[in-house]
DNA sequence: CTGAAAGCGCTTACAG
DNA sequence: CTGAAAGCGCTTACAG
């Protein structure tokens, strides 16, 4: 039998009323004593408050949702959940998460449905839907823009800087051709090029490619020869260009200079090794936690920057 | 203002329990007439019942519960969820995620409250967990032991086929060193083994590595020497063994002959290609889906097999 | 075919 | 310092 909080008042000699208080960071109002009682009570019948009834009374739930990008939950944003999970858990809250992949009316059914506390998202939800969600008195939390494209630039600018200071002059950037893969690809190509003219090269040439050999292969031919240093969306990405290179029999980097994204695991064992762009995943865990966490606090200061290094690691590809 | 079940009786000039009725399924008791208006209305209003309502009222929400494992939420995990998701919501329930790392206690917490109509686990639950469930009514669906071991079992199987049949007599299976990821390494491995076993040959050398230039350096170490043939967790294990071998200068597959599992993109952008077990992955995600709905609807025949044609994409590195 | 009423489990003024 | 009562939004016998 599932106890209830009457149970817990009866077993403690107490009112439901004053049981709830006591749950409910009241307790200073009472004696040590009834606290006391309360809280064996609690403990022996292992209670748990139900959701609903709580839900009901007073408006709104102790759930936060997250929603994902279906395409792209690599482990790092699962890491960051994982620490938010826990995070929130601590204030009483619960994290869950959805596919964000399904239609704004379902999460719009989702959201009147449990009255969460907050939806967070990581990319930049459409305005209607926001609009709808704030009728509701729903917080959305979106991800802080200000600071991520700051990171996305930097990463931009930083291939873009690695490679001009190694001497090379044809420059191209290349993205993930599935557009829902490459969220943040505008804005790193976008400063991608920037730096290049701000050095007085030409503009970059844009490649678009999928995780593939022909893909890659075409796009080897877009580049119309060797001697280009690509900046690419990620390891991925330059892996593919690296195997397309060396069916060609291109040399990695001389004919062709690669410069990847993310520092997989998998960047260190392709022949020969990527050099890449890598980040403290743990400091950007930690940011955005700490980002998440203060909008929800509501404290004054709400843009908590999400400051993170990022660097090129030099390895063998360019 | 948010519009309750109320507005919308006022709105259609009927009562709560007609509105009720209306929308939870007993339709056929009202005339057109009534339907319609009720229909209207709750366009009108763009009513949404509320679930902490409808739960009280109930007993039971209309969630649906996943863990996920934080270590390994893979593209086919995502496409599952994201199916099952949809298929879930056509039946009027809601799918959310939770991530599995946290405490057993805090699931309880979860469950108790949302009063989910299930919970589904993917790796298998401790007893005392599921039991703890069991007591508050929330039904767990289990991987399917049955089917979920024969297709692991299956893909031991087919790897050691494939290698013996290739004529290679020295074998050796390769874990993923970090138990979390590895989660399907022993009834592989086991089969792998057995089939060695009834071919002849000797006991097969187990690996275990990290996805990582020095572990699968000495991994090579305790093979041995050249001309083994091994069977990998996956194909980023079977990369980071290509990787090392071709470091050492043997020559894959006649030095070091590997065969990979899952068919990820990267596994064909490798040098040379690798030889890997593929599946198709709609029909896994299909046939996950509905095993978890053939449960859901308590079906009698709540063991829909899931049967997956598992082969060997035969490339180079074996 | 439809409505009045009770009840789901909780919280929160309010009164004492 | 504590309890009786109302109310959150819904559903479901039940009576008509």
């Amino acid at each position: 039998m599932i106890p209830r909080s009457k149970d817990v008042a009866e077993r403690a000699g107490v009112s439901r009323s004053t049981v709830s208080q006591i749950l409910n960071g009241h307790a200073e109002l009472f004696t040590d004593e009834t606290r006391a009682r309360v809280a064996d009570a609690v403990a022996e019948l292992g209670y748990q408050p139900s959701a609903a009834g709580r839900t009901l009374a007073r408006g709104s739930s102790d759930i936060v949702i997250a929603l994902i990008p279906n395409t792209t939950f690599g482990s790092n944003l699962q890491d960051i959940y994982g620490a938010l999970t826990n995070e929130l858990a601590q204030r009483g809250l619960t994290l869950v998460l959805r596919l964000s992949q399904d239609s704004a009316e379902s999460l719009d059914r989702l959201a009147m449905g449990l009255k969460p506390r907050a939806v967070i998202t990581l990319t930049a939800m459409p305005e209607d839907q926001k609009a709808a969600l704030a009728t509701r008195g729903i917080e959305v939390i979106e991800p802080d823009n200000s600071s991520g494209a700051d990171v996305n630039a930097q990463i931009g600018e930083l291939q873009a800087r690695y490679l001009i200071d190694k001497g090379y002059r044809s420059l191209a950037y290349a993205h993930l051709h599935d557009e829902r893969n490459d969220p943040f690809g505008t804005p790193r190509e976008l400063m991608f090029a920037q730096e290049c003219r701000s050095s007085g090269l030409p503009e970059p040439r844009v490649l678009h490619l999928g995780i593939n050999p022909e893909s890659a292969d075409a796009a080897l031919d877009q580049l119309g020869g060797r001697g280009f240093a690509v900046a690419c969306y990620n390891d991925d990405v330059a892996t593919a260009l690296l195997h397309a290179a060396t069916q060609r029999g291109w040399k990695v980097p001389d004919d062709l200079a690669l410069v990847g994204m993310d520092n997989t695991a998998l960047s260190r064992l392709t022949t020969p090794p990527l050099t890449t762009v890598g980040y403290d995943a743990s400091e950007v865990i930690a940011a955005s936690v700490r980002s998440v966490l203060s909008r929800l606090d509501k404290s004054d200061d709400a843009r908590t920057s999400v400051d993170v290094r990022v660097e090129v690691i030099e390895r063998a590809s360019a």
